[in-house]
DNA sequence: ATAGTAAATGGACCATCGGTCAACTTGAGA
DNA sequence: TCTCAAGTTGACCGATGGTCCATTTACTAT
């Protein structure tokens, strides 16, 4: 007979299949390698060989998993903007849905200034990735995506007048400015927190230009 | 006689001595091959040393001119930015002085999306090579210092409220957002300028907040 | 159990890059 | 013309992201 044949499959049935043990503790120690040196460590001491190292694995197993440097950065990015994403979708007021637009993204935009604070050197490794990247776009990043479409979707709300989706960009760009991320870096993130504020209070506002 | 003691200099006495009719050559040359190649192909193909054997010289000669890819990009940028500089310092209104301090902003944002639009790939290479630079700081580039001060003071002025030098920051930051760069590489400065626009409308019209 | 197989592994290897350096050439002042 | 500081050069370096493939390992059907 010819054995593997797709038809032949019994109950563990999935068209791929499940991830194998010692992979997903590799995948494990990986990440948890990166995200602790990340802690100590300025992104571009970071290299892909010493996170492998770090977690006992070689180099080659780091690739075989997260396909680039950048995938891993990403990957990591995507474990800690998964709390927020849910927060958002179906948490409570201001953050959640209920409240009105402003409020809600003001709130919002706090809670990401909140994130990049704890997770400087992660964001600026992430950024820098795929900024290095060659095939990659920012566009394609989920997380920029969805955090994009939050933030323009509520800004439309309020302001129906305004180009959203680009200020929307500009908002968030912000957490990429080398003068921000510093002041990040360093836990000041109600410094940027206040700007968010500001700008939105006024974008809000001016509805009667 | 000892040559060239200091005390014994002639008419042409000046501490440095000027740049070497070859080198003064050879900087033209290396600047004006940079500046054709980055508007040909984005920044992570333009080389050091393709940007050298473009303009017909070693590679060595490059970094003994420039110190450093960040310096050549620096220099480059520059070169770029007196001509607004001057406009800004005494130049008509609304960009020159004379003007309200909302107008002057909106009209100092938008001439810097145009620039922006005019010089994509060379403004993307130069935030790279800032950000990959060891002991370079961004607040260390004179442009950038120079740019965020002109704001901030405006800012300032229009709300004394505000942390200004915080929301300078992030909205010159937006200029180094991947999206909006690519929007920028592909000429559509005014959609980056209408979101300066509003976003500096809502903020002076925000006062009474 | 066990055998067969796809998945996983690791580390030598590669191309490329920014940057250095020491030997060599050249321009310009005296 | 003569001298030497200034300029030039490209081989070389260390590091990095990424590839490859021979070898090992964990599943699964029997």
């Amino acid at each position: 007979m010819d054995r593997w044949s797709i038809l032949s499959m019994g109950k563990n049935c999935r068209m791929e299949r499940r991830e194998r043990a010692d992979a997903a503790r590799n995948r494990q120690a990986i990440l948890r390698a990166a995200e602790e040196l990340l802690r100590r460590h300025p992104p571009e001491q970071v290299s892909v060989e010493r996170v492998a190292t770090a977690a006992g694995v070689g180099k080659g197993t780091v690739f075989h998993r997260f396909g680039s440097r950048t995938g891993l950065m990403r990957e990591l990015m995507a474990e800690r903007a998964r709390e927020l994403e849910q927060a958002v979708a179906e948490g409570p007021p201001p953050l959640g849905p209920g409240a009105e637009p402003e409020a809600r993204l003001v709130a919002f935009l706090a809670r990401v200034a909140e994130l990049g604070a704890r997770n400087g050197n992660l964001m600026a490794a992430h950024e820098h990735a795929v900024l290095t990247a060659k095939g990659e776009r920012r566009e394609d990043n989920p997380i920029y995506v969805s955090w994009h479409r939050h933030v323009s979707g509520l800004i439309a709300e309020g302001r129906p007048d305004v180009d959203a989706e680009e200020i929307a960009h500009m908002l968030l760009g912000t957490l990429h400015m080398e003068p921000i991320a510093s002041q990040l870096r360093a836990g000041e993130h109600e410094r940027l927190a206040a700007g968010f504020a500001d700008l939105v209070k006024g974008l809000f506002r001016g509805a009667g230009g």
